[in-house]
DNA sequence: AGCACGCCGACT
DNA sequence: GTCGGCGTGCTC
């Protein structure tokens, strides 16, 4: 009989005990079932007690021991205890949000058995499926497409295809067409040498591999069309010759078909999983096992993945480390990259952090020693130039439709040309606001302190926060005037604009409206990629990662809000979205241009985008923040509330703040409300904390969480964001 | 988070 | 007289 401390998946910060009948090898990060208050729950078992501080006849014992799937490792826990500590939320709430929702199940989980097939085309097969004969069918058609594509396909992409694969595979097999291949003949991975490396590409391979098996923060600073991806398949290809994992973060999820393309024609013979929130239960949990079983040799996926078991692993990945989207904002409100970061020093693996344009956090690492710089500072394909950036003065030029007609020539010579161009306007929608022109009222949301979005197409005013649509009045519900219009402009617009002044080119809106609609994002890039668009009109999510070889110029609308925004961090992202977006031009042989409209062109951002010097801007954005106090000078964390009544949620922060024991090194500053004070009809504050110390920070917050805990929190619901993102 | 216990208003 | 509102408190 022994006592155990299980974590649970309730939101308070403390373990519970069990007794546990019998024997208890290995039972240190097992799934347990125990009974809890009137229902059985899953837990982890984090420790085994000698006693309890609850009294023996209190305790209950444990109803069932899983034996479903291997224990968490102690490096796995040793990580979800970090992650506890660092962000102050409770253990067992940690630990099991890092399963798949079947495994919090209290059922245990049946595995399938997880053999891989493999199969191939024969050469009869080569031949015949050439006459139209074998062509027959849609399926029929994708799986010959599939086969002759590959060298080698596993059957659960014949499974992809459709319910009908499997059985017009089985008949191509008795046709002689295709054969199954026996495992141990697959071939192993053999390192690629195609393309050829540039030198720079050649010297930073070689730095990171010469300490291949030890931890090092790489920073990859590479300009946008530098070959990072070719690094990342390099140091892969190292890492499968070893039998290692390597875990490679993304920020999208709208990424991973792009790259995951890419790594399985590098690698097709390695088993590759995807893991992101949009996969299917099963699908997530087959993969997740094959990690934690050391199966899965390279593990793609957002932040999320970054808590994936890999008792194998030998290399992380962080592609376009900035990106906002690696932080967690609500919940347990982690940084994927610095859990990689902690994960990497504690397997004694590297990190490799990717990007165009470093977060200033990890910029100001490289520069003082902590992480090491690497750079690429110049294009991969040969004869590929960085785009010329120019600003227009709008303040002397015309604009129509918020188009200038220095862009608009501009276009009109791409058309002519057959090139490719692109506008970007970070902003979706027809217009962000409908204004009344006699009272000046607006339509705003009201659940949110936001205004509300027309979508002229659906005739619909849309909030983009929460969701909310409404139908758009035909007057102003304030003064009743009919003259109610939308101003300013989105995509929706600007698209409209642009096939009026341009009624025969080809026109396509990228947004997240027009790819919401599943897989509809993979077609529109082919079209993209095959030439069978000319204008591209879309928001950031255009500015990712993708490559249009075609694409001569690049327009950007808009842009100047950010310029003079109230958050610290709004000229950083900025920047690093704007040499994102021009850089998708020019990947090829064709010379590219960035025009940017603007009324301030002489702003020292624009200045550094026209120079393409990223670290001149960078360097004066580090002393900006270092005379601020900003980060990273300064360790943030914030103490977020949010109730139906702002004053419940200012009145509970003042007692909180009241209950903090005064640190040295660590300032705490008034409640205040959030700068979107209503969000979903919540109302939100949040009392800022800083200290230059990160570890004085870390204890104040410690004991400062226990006693927020003790706090009577009547209709307010509170969490402690540390490193904060937004205020 | 759930779920129980507990003390006050409009109903068969 | 009871049904049920959701405030407080406990769960090993």
């Amino acid at each position: 009989m022994h006592i155990i401390r299980v974590a649970l998946d309730i939101p308070i910060d403390t373990l519970f005990d069990y007794l546990l009948p019998g024997a208890s090898t290995q039972i240190i990060g097992t799934r347990v079932q125990v009974p809890f208050g009137k229902k059985l729950v899953v837990g982890v078992v984090i420790e085994i007690a000698a006693n309890s501080s609850v009294p023996l006849s209190k305790l209950k014992a444990a109803t069932h021991v899983f034996s479903d799937i291997p224990p968490l490792s102690i490096a796995s826990l040793d990580l979800l205890r970090f992650c506890s500590n660092y962000y102050h939320r409770p253990l067992g709430e940690v630990v099991m949000s890092i399963f798949p929702s079947r495994l919090r199940n209290v059922k245990p989980f049946i595995q399938k058995p997880n053999t891989i097939s493999w199969f191939r085309l024969t050469n009869a097969g080569r031949i015949a499926n050439t006459s139209p004969a074998a062509i027959r069918g849609i399926i029929r058609c994708r799986l010959l497409t599939l086969l002759n594509k590959s060298d080698v396909i596993k059957d659960s992409e014949v499974k992809k295809l459709g319910l009908n694969a499997f059985k017009i595979l089985e008949e191509f097999i008795t046709l002689g067409w295709v054969e199954k291949i026996p495992n141990i003949l697959i071939s192993p991975v053999t390192i690629s040498l195609e393309p050829t490396l540039t030198l720079e590409q050649e010297l930073v391979f070689n730095t990171v591999s010469a300490e291949i098996n030890r931890f090092n923060t790489w920073l990859l600073h590479g300009i946008t069309g530098s070959g990072k991806t070719e690094i990342y398949l390099r140091l892969i290809s190292l890492q499968l010759l070893q039998g290692k994992q390597t875990l490679v973060l993304i920020p999208e999820i709208s990424l991973t078909p792009q790259l995951e393309g890419i790594f399985r024609k590098r690698f097709p013979t390695s088993i590759l999983i995807n893991l992101h929130s949009r996969l299917n239960a099963s699908e997530r949990t087959n993969g997740w096992l094959q990690a934690q079983e050391g199966k899965a040799e390279i593990i793609l996926g957002t932040r999320l993945a970054v808590f994936t078991p890999l008792p194998k692993l030998g290399l992380i990945i962080v592609d376009e480390e900035q990106d906002s989207s690696f932080k967690q904002q609500d919940g347990l409100c982690y940084s994927a990259r610095d859990m990689a970061i902690f994960r990497a020093k504690y397997t004694n693996v590297p990190i490799i952090l990717g990007s165009a344009t470093p977060s200033l956090e990890s910029y100001y690492n490289a520069i003082n020693g902590r992480y090491r710089m690497l750079r690429l500072s110049s294009r991969a394909v040969t004869n590929a130039a960085l785009p010329t950036v120019r600003c227009i003065d709008i303040r002397t030029i015309k604009v129509k439709e918020g188009l200038s007609e220095t862009l608009i020539t501009s276009l009109e010579k791409c058309l002519s040309l057959k090139q490719q161009s692109l506008v970007f306007i970070n902003r979706r929608g027809y217009a962000p606001v409908l204004m009344c022109k006699s009272c000046a009222w607006m339509a705003t949301c009201q659940r949110c302190t936001s205004r509300l979005v027309v979508h002229l197409r659906e005739k619909k005013l849309r909030c983009h926060y929460c969701g909310h649509e409404e139908l758009i009045g035909h007057a102003c519900p304030k003064c009743g005037d009919q003259d109610i219009a939308p101003f300013g402009y989105g995509t929706q617009r600007v698209e409209t604009a642009l096939t009026e002044f341009f009624p025969n080119a080809r026109i396509l809106r990228i947004d997240h409206d027009s790819t919401r609609k599943k897989n509809i994002w993979g077609g529109m890039l082919k079209d993209i990629q095959e030439q069978r668009v000319d204008i591209l009109v879309g928001t950031q999510i255009l500015a990712k990662g993708h490559d249009f070889p075609n694409l001569a110029l690049v327009g950007i609308l808009n842009s100047d809000a950010s310029l003079y925004s109230t958050s610290f961090r709004a000229a950083e992202h900025l920047f690093a979205q704007l040499i994102q977006v021009a850089g998708r031009a020019g990947r090829s042989d064709i010379a590219g241009e960035v025009l940017i409209q603007t009324r301030f062109p002489d702003h020292p951002l624009y200045c550094a985008l026209h120079q393409n010097n990223y670290d001149s801007l960078t360097k004066i954005l580090l002393s900006e923040r270092e005379m601020a106090c900003f980060p990273p000078f300064t360790y943030q964390a914030l103490l977020r509330a949010e109730a139906t009544q702002i004053s419940t949620a200012l009145d509970f922060l003042k007692n909180a703040a009241a209950t903090a024991i005064p640190f040295k090194y660590v300032e705490i500053f008034d409640p205040v409300p959030a700068q979107m004070t209503r969000f979903k009809g919540m109302e939100r504050a949040h009392l800022l904390t800083q200290s230059t110390s990160r570890k004085k920070l870390q204890e104040f917050l410690a004991l400062w969480y226990k006693k927020i805990q003790m706090l009577p929190a009547r209709n307010v619901r509170w969490l402690i964001d540390v490193d904060p993102l937004e205020f």
